[in-house]
RNA sequence: GUGGGUGUAGUUCAGUGGUUAGAGCGCCAGAUUGUGGCUCUGGAAGUCGUGGGUUCAACUCCCAUCACCCACC
């Protein structure tokens, strides 16, 4: 059997979502999932033990920053990133794929691959696909994926189509280079913002067989709408019985979005990001608890919240460690966004097991304040 | 008491005769989607201690005065 396989428990009868579960060599993952990113082999701010608390079932780790530092090397001596880490739960690996996109500044891209000059010291190194999957085995992941080429937002057909092919030349090669049973590949849809070679990608893909499918190239500056319709074209040709993954996604909203049209995996590092800047996700919406009207706010960050924040401290006091610079305050507007959304995704679990998930959908918006906020639409429309 | 110094945004300071007096920090707000982010962007905020005077023109020069600081009696 392989590495990890997924389990389709109930398909929600009015909509793609579906729950299944993933079987992992470090223990099962309940889907639909969001899991946190952990770039630097830590989710920012979080020890291993408060992910464990707070409900993550699987964290992410990044190949081209930890290759530069500290180094796939040490960290295999460290027992894979799971003893580095000391975290017993599944890991996935982000296979470096996005940091050619995110600092194409710094690349030189061929048909071999990426000649980086990194932002740490400036020296140059090479990444190509045998170089990520050989990065990958080491650190020891129970997914890793493939090196792909993601294409920006805005972006012509014919680049995207290019940016597709070598994606497609370059999982080959990884699965042609991948040789640890214990982990498993998951390819990469690209396509760019075309239905037609979305789609193409997904097939292509799916004829190579992998035992799971990142979705790439989306929530890169696209209004909501037009990433919603590549999912809709594309996710009927995603294979039932493989999980899919929505690479970078997201808001809530996004997220449900997501699950409705069959996704199962997601990760993101907005939760993470926004907290350390004064912002938490509630039922009701963002709310910016660095602002002043937070001043003398007694309450919890979220009535009803079971998070180790909301149980134990008050707006007003973690509005005053963020003014005040102090590490804490990030870390417990950290602790409540990733256990706000731990429990939007255990929540609609949930309620695609029982048949009821369109409504707990309407719920969601019925009750999340969408003004202003997460609404990249808005500004391209 | 004598001599000297300093008074400019909430704060620390820049600005020595010429557009609408600036900066850092703070304050207020916005941004953040496979993390180069305790980051980035924007905004509000000053009767230039006070009162006179010189000048076409004064934060800037002169006089007085008040406050604070230093030194010496």
């Amino acid at each position: 059997m392989a590495a990890v396989h997924y389990e389709l428990i109930r398909q929600c009868p009015h909509t793609g979502a579906r729950a299944g579960i993933l079987h992992t060599p470090h223990g099962q993952v309940e889907t639909p999932v969001y899991m946190p990113v952990g770039t630097q082999a830590v989710v920012k701010a979080m020890t291993s033990r408060e992910m464990a608390e707070i409900g993550a079932q699987i964290v992410l780790a990044n190949t081209y920053h930890l290759h530069l530092r500290p180094g796939e090397d040490l960290i295999e001596k460290a027992g894979g990133l799971h003893g580095f880490m000391a975290w017993d739960k599944p890991i996935l690996t982000d296979s470096g794929g996005f940091q050619v996109f995110s600092l194409a500044r710094l690349r030189k891209m061929t048909e071999e691959g990426v000649r980086f000059r990194n932002h740490l010291d400036g020296s140059e190194l090479f990444i190509g696909p045998e170089e990520a999957m050989a990065i990958q085995q080491k650190l020891g992941a129970d997914i890793i994926m493939a090196f792909d080429v993601c294409s920006p937002w805005p972006c012509e057909e014919k680049d995207a189509k290019r940016d597709m092919e070598r994606t497609h030349r370059w999982a080959a090669r990884c699965k042609k280079a991948h040789s640890r049973p214990d982990q498993a590949l998951f390819g990469i849809v690209q396509g760019g913002f075309s239905k037609e070679l979305r789609i193409e990608s997904a097939r292509t893909l799916r004829d190579m067989d992998f035992s799971g499918y990142g979705i790439g190239g989306l929530s890169v500056g696209e209004p909501k709408d037009i990433m919603y319709e590549m999912l809709d074209a594309l996710m009927p040709e995603m294979p039932a019985d493989k999980p899919r993954y929505l690479m970078g996604v997201g808001t809530p909203d996004c997220l449900l979005e997501g699950v409705a049209r069959g996704v199962d995996m997601f990760d993101c590092v907005l939760a993470t990001r926004i907290a350390r800047n004064g912002t938490v996700l509630t039922g009701e919406g963002r709310l910016v608890v660095r602002n002043a009207t937070y001043r003398e706010d007694f309450r919890p960050l979220e009535e009803g919240c079971d998070c180790e924040t909301c149980q134990h401290y008050t707006r007003a006091y973690i509005r005053h460690l963020l003014k005040a610079g102090e590490i804490t305050g990030a870390r417990l507007c950290s602790i409540h966004n990733l256990r706000y959304l731990a429990r939007l995704m255990a929540g609609a679990r949930e309620a695609i097991l029982n048949d009821r998930f369109p409504a707990y959908l309407n719920d969601f918006y019925s009750r999340f304040d969408m003004r202003g906020a997460f609404n990249r639409s808005e500004e391209t429309a």
